[in-house]
DNA sequence: TTGAATTCCTACCATTTTAGTAGTATTATA
DNA sequence: TATAATACTACTAAAATGGTAGGAATTCAA
């Protein structure tokens, strides 16, 4: 149940991109420069959000990265959801519903179909913007 | 971000010694055979849930296990997180907090904050009884 | 008191995932 | 044409996952 790096990293790399957003196109060598996070990691993380559409990428000299909408108009479900692949709790909850031949009387299925709304409701309320504004509510929860 | 299947063969676990509640002590043997579990996975799995006193435990003939408490005292909560460890969506929340240099100034931990907390209300509000009775609120959310 | 049933404990193992590193090809621009 | 960048492919070490196997300890009932 948790985000893996490449999750935490796309949101670093996204923010980092949101935080340059009108500027040109911004080179890994800079988001790894600045996140601490090794360049070539990054160059194998980047395509899973580039094939999402979430940025506009340019090669050769000069080139770089560039979010593909404004940051207000991302939010961290479409990211974590690129970079992770599915956020369902469960692997039988992934791919076409009811793949799983219990799902009819499957007893635990309403409650992973429950969380797995309260997660989508979450994130996709949450814009790289809102991040940048500090403007996410949350608690004191920890463990 | 997905539960393994140490917190659904768990869950699936306490959900059939829900079922068989006030009954006398329920042998693995018996949940393998209804829930289709290899026993011998139950049994490497089940002492996480017997350390958090979620269960009463006898050995020997006639031995098993029994709920320690009502179906309706017990929440899904408890159950996932002693299966399954902290339930908290990065490692740099678990412990104590704090402990990443960078907490201060992170700009991605109120998300996570937010996000546990989410998880947290739900999956905390939800009792076994509540699974039975298939009491559960859920949408239509599928990727 | 012996045998069967059961939990409890430890060790082992194969597969997959994670978190990278490395090298090279390709592309764009100055 | 040199250079700076992405793009692609292959490799790898370590950890987590999802088990299996064997036997010791315990309890109860015949």
């Amino acid at each position: 149940m948790k985000i893996s790096t490449r999750g935490r990293y796309s949101l670093r790399m996204m923010l980092d991109l949101a935080q340059h957003y009108g500027e040109d196109f911004i080179s890994l060598k800079d988001i790894s420069a600045r996140q601490d996070i090794s360049k070539k990691y990054l160059e194998q993380i980047i395509p899973f959000l580039n094939r999402s559409n979430l940025l506009i990428a340019n090669r050769g000299h000069m080139g770089g990265y560039q979010l593909s909408r404004q940051p207000s108009q991302i939010t961290i479900f479409e990211i974590l959801v690129s970079a992770e692949g599915s956020l369902c709790p469960v692997s039988c909850m992934d791919n076409e519903p009811n793949v799983c031949p219990r799902a009819n009387e499957c007893i635990t299925l309403p409650l992973w179909q429950g969380l797995y709304k309260k997660v989508y409701e979450y994130l996709n309320g949450v814009t790289l913007q809102d991040l940048i504004d500090n403007k996410t509510e949350y608690g004191d929860y920890c463990i």
